[in-house]
DNA sequence: AATTTTCCCAACCGCGTCTCC
DNA sequence: GGGAGACGCGGTTGGGAAAAT
């Protein structure tokens, strides 16, 4: 039987997510911050049910995700941490932070777990009779004498205690193997100018969004006061707000309003140039648009590939992992009218965050990869 | 060039855990 | 303490894109 399922509703809306529903959702959250998703369809006026908002933002929406190729480093830390902890990809996740478990996931069902199997044939060990989970056995077997819960607050306590210690051991190292370096792997970074970790802090919620509404406009050139009523109709409002600027008069009432007139290709331009290259430097002007600047890769500082403002005013930090996030982000809305730019501001900040945490990260991975070697036998 | 097959990934579903009353 | 609801996680799937025929 189970229970039912999660939005019973009728009129809930499935499949993909549209670029109105994503400004939508994330102006929520620019707000209000992440969390209290049951409210988050009434309020902003989303047919989805909450489950539905919460994924498309930690999966797609959320700040400092990167997408696209997974690196070397990248993918020997998930075969040692998908031995470590089996198919917990979301305590995967939390060790590279800039990816989703449900990339990972994907990543490990499409690529690894072939690879790992081929790589298993090739060395005519196939004596291990579960492949898929067969890596993680050894914990599977002791998850099942002891209970869940000690089996994984032991392995979080052993995880921390080496990353402590690798880290402690590391912080002299800053370049270790291949990270950070000019040698990008071989296998899909040969193009990258500069280090993975630089190269790939291109990604954020705001690059994604771009992306979308490109096709989006793309599809519909028409489609600035179509779609712009769409949202309106939406949301069930109708007042002036800028995208990101969240209206400064109600937040208590937590609306989402997006500026109908103003349009959306006001308030986005794109290069309409080939978008798969997306190492894309977005510049913000002062009205909060974004643009493209072509040349951006030729940038040979270290921000190629990070989102760049041209001109940004002084806001204070803005993240939604900060608790200060909600407050802040009110004050803020109540004196300054400046369309994107807060988004902006943080999606930025958090960015630079993210790509410095990697960089450590993966040092620590690497560190790992070293001690996790005496535990499995994958290569 | 047209059709079929394979691959990939965003999103859904169901269940377990957590939190609050 | 226990029940209900909310949240989070992992497995699975559907549809579009790419590759193969």
């Amino acid at each position: 039987m189970g229970r039912p399922p999660c939005c019973e509703k009728t009129g809930v809306k499935k499949g993909p997510w549209t670029p109105e529903e994503d400004i939508i959702l994330v102006s929520y959250i620019q707000e209000h911050g992440p969390g209290n998703w049951r409210n988050i369809p009434t309020n902003t006026g989303l047919l989805r049910c909450s489950k539905s908002c919460r994924l498309r933002w930690t999966n797609y929406l959320r700040p400092g995700i990167k997408r696209g190729n997974f690196t070397e480093h990248e993918e020997k830390m998930i075969i040692h941490l998908q031995a470590l902890l089996g198919n917990r990809w979301a305590a995967i996740a939390s060790y590279l932070p800039q990816r989703t478990d449900n990339d990972i996931k994907n990543y490990w069902n499409t690529h690894l777990k072939k690879k790992l199997n081929n790589n298993k044939k090739v060395e005519g060990r196939d004596d291990n009779h579960d492949h898929q989970e067969g890596t993680s056995a050894s914990s599977s077997s002791s998850q099942s004498k002891i209970s869940k819960g000690q089996w994984e607050r032991r392995l979080q306590t052993d995880i921390h205690t080496a990353k402590q210690a690798l880290c402690d051991a590391l912080s002299l190292d800053t370049t270790p193997n291949n990270t950070n370096n000019n040698n990008p792997p071989p296998h899909d970074q040969e193009q990258q100018p500069s280090s993975v970790q630089t190269s790939t802090t291109y990604a954020s919620s705001a690059e994604n969004i771009a992306k979308l509404l490109q096709n989006w406009m793309k599809n519909s050139p028409k489609s600035t006061s179509s779609s712009s009523s769409k949202i309106t109709q939406m949301s069930s409002l109708n007042n002036n707000l800028s995208i990101g600027a969240v209206s400064s008069s109600s937040p208590s009432e937590g609306t989402v309003n997006v500026t109908p007139g103003q349009g959306l290709d006001s308030l986005f331009s794109f290069n309409s140039s080939n978008n798969s290259d997306v190492s894309q430097s977005v510049s913000v002007d002062e009205g909060g648009n974004f643009s493209t600047p072509e040349n951006h890769n030729n940038n040979n500082n270290n921000n190629a590939g990070i989102f760049q403002v041209e001109s940004k005013p002084n806001l204070p930090d803005f993240k939604p992992e900060n608790g200060n996030f909600q407050e802040e982000s009110k004050q803020n809305m109540e004196t300054q009218q400046v369309p994107l730019t807060m988004l902006e501001k943080w999606l930025l900040d958090d960015a630079n965050a993210q790509a410095e945490q990697e960089d450590q990260l993966m040092g620590i991975g690497m560190g790992m990869e070293m001690t996790l070697a005496e535990t499995t036998d994958l290569f």
